[in-house]
Order: structure tokens, then C-alpha cells, then sequence
DNA sequence: AATTCATGCTATCAAAGAAGACAAAATATG
DNA sequence: CATATTTTGTCTTCTTTGATAGCATGAATT
């Protein structure tokens, strides 16, 4: 399952997907329409500033605003950034690989197998999907 | 990802599904071949054993046996047995639905839409991977 | 000076992971 | 038949980890 997190950076991503990317949106906007922390959004933000997906305007009129259009925003950028790995074992994980402590031998397990696979076909599902695909929903 | 539990599970049933089904395994033997702690072991098989997959034998010459055949035990059962919903949010999941406490209205939420869609297909994808897949990959 | 973002620290809570002690059941043996 | 041995079953506790959240203070812009 996603974490809380997770959750409301898709959420707070799609808000201002729908909002015009030239105007600055203030975090407690976001937080109140969004029904998220406050501060806890704050580091959410934050983070997405750091991954290049956003920006923002600091004094009056300032805020947060996309970086990227909706469409260029996939889904499995922003689990991956708040979430972890997208593989269900770490060591069929792209991008967080890790040593299963078990296993003595990658190539002879059978788990590892099977999960490479998984992950291949979950990975073509989420890639294929962005924040334009959930704003489209909402309209 | 999955939790230790779910993977220990995942290699005790492949252990046991290498064997003959009618000659039970000692638990010990499971955990020292698989590298799992005995103990936490033990609770993974009684688990098993209470869903009906697993048997078990007391006294001398006992020990626990499949009670399904390997093609049976699909990956998704173990995992939701163990590791709890596949859908990646609570408001989509079949087996553990809940709402969600940030939206107020599921109907309208892009989110439920695309997520709805995303565990569609990866159920397609897991409830066609069987314990037998595994034991397949590793002859 | 007012507004807004930036950063770091702390507290809380729940769940996962692991291990020990003792109970119950089945079998073997004399 | 009685008892010792083997093996699973149950219960309890401990440690570690991670998610969630809040607070306090600093820095930048208008």
C-alpha cells in the first residue's frame, strides 16, 4: 500500500495540475483543499522542488507551481520518491537494489525469478500512467 | 514491498512443494535450509496450516506437508495472507476496502479511478503466478 | 515589516521481526 | 500399559523500525 505520503503528493500534485502553472499556489491552499497536514505537506513540497517537478516563489505572491506539464509526470516517478521501491522483493528492484540477507545464490532462486517478472509488468502499468491521467478523471 | 514474513513464506512453501506431499518436514529442517528464524518460522506455518494449505503431524516422524498441490497456492493468496491488500490504496482494495479519510466523495476522486485501473492489471498478473512457477524456475 | 518558504528536531504510535518458556499431542520403547 | 522422547502449539515479551505529525526557528523575497 501507498504511504499517507504518497498519497498526498498525488493528491497535492493534482491540485495544481488543475491550477494555472504561472500562478503560484500557497501551501495552505493546497492543505486545506487537499485535507493535508500542513506541515507535512511543507516537506512534501519541498521534495518534489528538489526532484525538479516543482517550483516556488518565495514573499508575497509566492507559492508553489508545477515544473513540469501533468502529462510528463508519471506516477511511478512520484511512488518511487516517496514510496520506495515499485518491485515487490529488493533484489529485483531497478532503482533500490539490494541483496536479499537468505539467498545465497541470485541465479538458482526461483523467487527472484518470478518477481523480475512481476515487476516487469507492473512497471509497464505505471509508467504508462501520470497526473494528467487523474486530473482527466476529475473532469 | 514484501515484508520478511510474506518472503519466508514464499520459501517455505517452495521448500515444501520440492519434497513428497505425503513425508511431513520438520520445521527445523525448513528453517535451516531456507536460513528463516525457527521461531518466526513456526508462526508463518501455523498460519498456513489454519488457511488450509499446509497440514501438520505431531510426535516423532511429524512435521508439516502441503495440503494443496503447488499449481493450487497462488502467489496473490500468500501475499494478502501475509502482506496484507495488493491494491495500492485502501479505497480500491477488494479485500481490505476502507475509505479514505481525505476524500470526501469516491465518485469524483481521480485517484480511486487510476488506482481502481492499476490493480486491476496486477491482479491479472499475480493470480497467474502459482508456487509451482517458482519450484519451475529453479529445476 | 509582512509574508512565505526552508530546515531541523522531537514525540508518538503502530507494526514487524525475533526469541523464550512452557503446554499438548503423537509415537516409540520397555 | 506407562513413560520418555519427539515434535508441533500457544503465549508472552522484547527490540527495532518506520510512518505520521507537530514545533521552533531561520532565511529569502516583496
Amino acid at each position: 500500500m501507498l504511504s499517507k505520503k504518497t498519497k498526498y503528493a498525488l493528491h497535492a500534485l493534482t491540485y495544481l495540475a488543475k491550477k494555472d502553472a504561472n500562478e503560484p499556489t500557497l501551501i495552505l491552499e493546497i492543505a486545506e483543499n487537499s485535507r493535508i497536514p500542513r506541515k507535512f505537506l511543507e516537506s512534501i513540497l519541498l521534495d518534489l522542488k528538489k526532484q525538479g517537478i516543482l517550483n516556488s516563489k518565495m514573499g508575497k505572491g509566492g507559492g508553489y507551481f508545477l515544473r513540469q506539464t501533468p502529462a510528463q509526470i508519471q506516477i511511478s516517478t512520484i511512488i518511487r520518491l516517496f514510496n520506495g521501491p515499485i518491485a515487490l522483493l529488493p533484489c529485483v528492484s531497478l532503482n533500490y537494489y539490494q541483496r536479499c540477507d537468505e539467498c545465497t545464490d541470485e541465479m538458482t532462486c526461483g523467487l527472484n525469478k518470478v518477481f523480475i517478472d512481476v515487476r516487469n509488468e507492473t512497471l509497464r502499468i505505471l509508467e504508462n500512467k501520470s497526473i494528467q491521467d487523474i486530473v482527466n478523471q476529475e473532469l
